[in-house]
DNA sequence: TATGAATGAGCTTTCATTCAT
DNA sequence: TATGAATGAAAGCTCATTCAT
């Protein structure tokens, strides 16, 4: 009886990018935790408060919320760094100002571990050929190698062989901050490495 | 498998260990494709050639498989690298010796990329607390964190700081190898990169 | 459909009338493909270039658009065959003019076979007691089969039997015509019958 | 509290063929009602005393379901109508063992409106493409066709025209006597047919 | 050592419908 | 005249697991 009177419309309507908005931010958490194969439509709508026909009424499946999540990020991620450095495309970086990049770019995450997170398990589950994911992060990782070697170019022997060791660095000591409950410092870790691969 | 599939196969009745064996096998690349949470019992089962109940007459259950693995995999990997390097325990290393254990462990692993992306998946998967191998990747992690701190120790001023770097590097790079579906030599990456570490 | 499509069409406002006409159309085409049961009205709506609220502004209720088109059909049908024979009500019909107008009905129905597949899939769905439309078919073989059996009782011993093989030959006909899909002429396959069963 | 007293193991175990039989008698009924589109797996296995993923366990999905249906019935079948009628094959037959052939099957029939409803129904829902039955009874009816034309050829001129005219019959009454709720006699209207197609 | 029958819980997705705008 | 957000119910199917044989 009183469950039938509790049901009873508390039915919010929000606006479309609302909603959206506190979809991704949710399906971060829960993605972040147990990957998008452990995730559930229906614990995002539960915590979402709206029923799972109501989640899927904003994005057509689960794999569509998933690339649609990684799209928006991107978008916003590469905003946020190219404002934190007034980056002018063309020229070349000194040293100091490559180490620069780097290091916002470790900054910035290490002020988003949910993101951090999310990212590392997702880019590791899409190793995968079944992942729907697998495409989206081949194309993002070889852009970022590709781009590290560009500017890494100038102050280094091997630039290819360089870039790598920086993508997988980055990437080895985020799995361990985050392993590690974010008990270190991520960023003067990285600092430290970072002077040993671009000496 | 449904009895409508009405594949009237082999049915072999193995004794216990070679069963256990095939099983770890089948194991192995399931769940390094699809994590532990992408993989079923089910499909296990078929590979195998028997039925769900009875590959949990050898398992108890998903995570008894899951455990009993990683438990397998680590006995005998260990035996493997004591016996590449005839490493006596308490004698400090030299450099050269501590780069050669290193080198051996990942020249090890590049003969079984099956299993390095098996490791990858679980060991990013178990960074969530729901995850079952959780707790065995903290431990491990951690011991292994502590034995490279301790034979690097003579050889750097930052002891733990280059622990950190090793693992991660490691890590790392193992992770774009498969990328890039073992497309280059991890071998002569890490070597390069260990010289940066270990100056 | 999703948001998430974005598809963002022409969304014209069309006038009442002509929106109606332009959804029976398509609900012909949908319904005579896959029935009653398996028709959505999310489907029909996209075909029709608008929301499903959109479409259920039209019409109330799912079985509401399909008894509209029902009756929206068989008044249409009536004119038109009236309009081909001028069927004068009350005088009896010779031989010749029986079979005249069951050719004309036949004729008709061979210029448009998505109506015909669609009377085919409805009249038999209808046959079970749960269908919306159940009544609507009983009423109206009824009527039909009566219809047939008063025009042909001057030519034949037995006029209801006749009629119940007349229908029941138009009918099969039909079918099969619809299965063989169009690959022979109706009309010629059903004069031939017609010979036999009004001798 | 009490219903979880209830629900405790009543769970019967029944063997294979025996559920087999019993789920198949059930599917009849209720596609027989409601067509393959209209009917769900959940109304099955409750009519049936178990859970959704209990009938999976015998039948791999609602298509494999109807397919398995339908051919375990086609057998059945033969099998009946061969052992009502000695049947020789190669001879050909007499108009009298003709009209015999065609009764026993209509007589078959009469005596089981459920099947032959399941098969009206389908036959027309398999007539659109999207229907997992439709090849069935594309072959199906053509192999019957080609089989009537064969027998019938002696004695009619146009053997293929009164082939279609003597399955189209078949299909018509048998409609109208699902519809009258098998209200006339099916094989008395039959033979008075039959005596008009095959003069 | 294995199978075969069955389950309960959960999954993603579809559907018809409501209501405020 | 239409949309956009949301729902409750149900769908088909998968999964890990149990139990008797």
């Amino acid at each position: 009886m009183t469950s039938a009177a509790e049901s009873r419309v508390d039915r919010v309507k929000m606006h479309k990018n609302d909603r959206r908005a506190a979809i991704f931010d949710e399906a971060i958490r829960i993605m972040g935790e147990r990957g998008y194969r452990g995730f559930s439509l229906n614990d995002l709508a539960k915590r979402c408060g709206l029923t799972t026909a109501g989640l899927l009424h904003h994005f057509a499946s689960k794999e569509g919320l998933l690339i649609a999540l990684l799209e928006e990020r991107d978008r916003r991620d590469q905003e946020v760094i190219a404002a934190r450095l007034g980056l002018r495309r063309g020229t070349s970086l000194s040293r100091e100002q490559v180490l620069k990049v780097l290091h916002v770019i470790v900054d910035n995450n290490a002020t988003q571990p949910h993101l951090v997170r999310l990212y590392a398990l997702l880019r590791t589950e899409a190793l995968g050929q079944s992942h729907p994911a697998q495409e989206y992060f081949v194309n993002r990782e070889d852009a970022i190698l590709a781009l590290i070697g560009k500017i890494v170019a100038p102050h280094v022997s091997d630039a290819s062989a360089t870039a790598l060791q920086i993508q997988a660095m980055m990437f080895g000591l985020e799995v361990q901050w985050l392993r590690a409950d974010c008990g270190f410092d991520l960023v003067s870790a990285w600092d430290k490495a970072a002077e040993k691969l671009i000496p």
